[in-house]
DNA sequence: GTCTATATATTGATAGAC
DNA sequence: GTCTATCAATATATAGAC
């Protein structure tokens, strides 16, 4: 592995761990055995690794949401399992996380973000058609709405996770979500 | 209003706008016009100052949230109005948005913030089983996840509105979540 | 209680050798 | 491309006068 990417592997790491604020360049020189010279050689300072870094953090998510939410098979069950995934919540979500320190303060850092989330919102919204067309789901329900809430109770679900501690919020929330979404007076 | 009381007013509207990390005492100083005495006289330091902010902005909010979900009138209402009240929302939740810089990592500072998100949960189930009661909401449904789905939805709408810049995410939540609860086919 | 001056460590970046 | 040495600015805290 090239220093460079040895780099944007601690970067990736720490955003997730310590945020933007709190991690250093020496905090990731030292995690990835790096020293100045690679540091600056290969970028410009912080801000450009870190975009670097967030934007693969991003195209990784992507991948995987993809593959799950675009999959073949019933929509329902696509969409039943996006909620359930399993997730590390008490770590929060490697993108959303870093929501409050970034975004509209810089322009360029908060580029990768919008773009996670708004291919991430299409990704739902396709799903939750499918759904509507084939009946799981009622037509008069507006995709757009709901998909920005399945997001939304998703990062909620990170922001709870760490605020008290626990680690049962995304079940919580995917039960009750599942129930709202598909489950019958009868259930 | 003492030095003190300048300092922890400060302290809670810098941990709003910037965050923990990048709020430096020199930082507080200069908005409530103090000088280093007054901080340290007053506070061990910049974490225990930013404890006693804490503290006094989950006192605030929950006050709000009380009067709101705890008030006469039908429990639906109530709620709906929990969904759709005004929020600066590109400004993130005053205390959702420090949860990815401290909580675990400090269980002091993690405190207030445990406390508030306990009891705002409490609030909203009361809520939800008074509308089960009165019939406005199906009796099948689990109010402790569903009082933990609300919360959720509400915070992870700030971190998109923020992520993405966008003014309306709350508004789409507000109409889905109601449409979901309330709102039957018929709607 | 409040102020100014000072101290130490860390941050983010540069310089220059190899 | 990578390293070590160095730097100016800032973060956080202490000292001591008033």
């Amino acid at each position: 592995m090239s220093k460079k990417e040895a780099l944007i592997d601690a970067t990736k790491q720490l955003l997730w761990e310590k945020g933007y604020e709190a991690t250093s360049p020496r905090d990731i020189q030292a995690l990835s055995a790096t020293g100045q010279g690679s540091f600056y050689h290969h970028f410009d300072g912080k801000k450009d690794l870190a975009i670097a870094a967030l934007e693969e953090i991003s195209r990784e998510m992507l991948d995987i949401m993809r593959d799950n939410l675009a999959a073949k098979g019933p929509a329902q069950q696509r969409l039943e399992s996006y909620l359930c995934k399993p997730r590390e919540s008490l770590k929060g979500c490697r993108v959303g996380r870093l929501a409050n320190e970034i975004s509209m303060q810089d322009p360029q850092l908060g580029q990768p973000m919008r773009a996670y989330f708004e291919e991430l919102t299409e990704l739902l919204k396709h799903a939750i058609r499918e759904a509507q067309e084939d009946g799981s789901l009622p037509a008069h329900l507006d995709a757009g709405d709901l998909a920005t809430t399945l997001l939304a109770v998703v990062q909620g679900g990170f922001v709870l996770s760490r605020a008290q501690d626990r680690t049962d919020i995304h079940q919580s929330i995917a039960r009750s979500m599942i129930n709202l979404l598909f489950g019958g007076e009868a259930r």
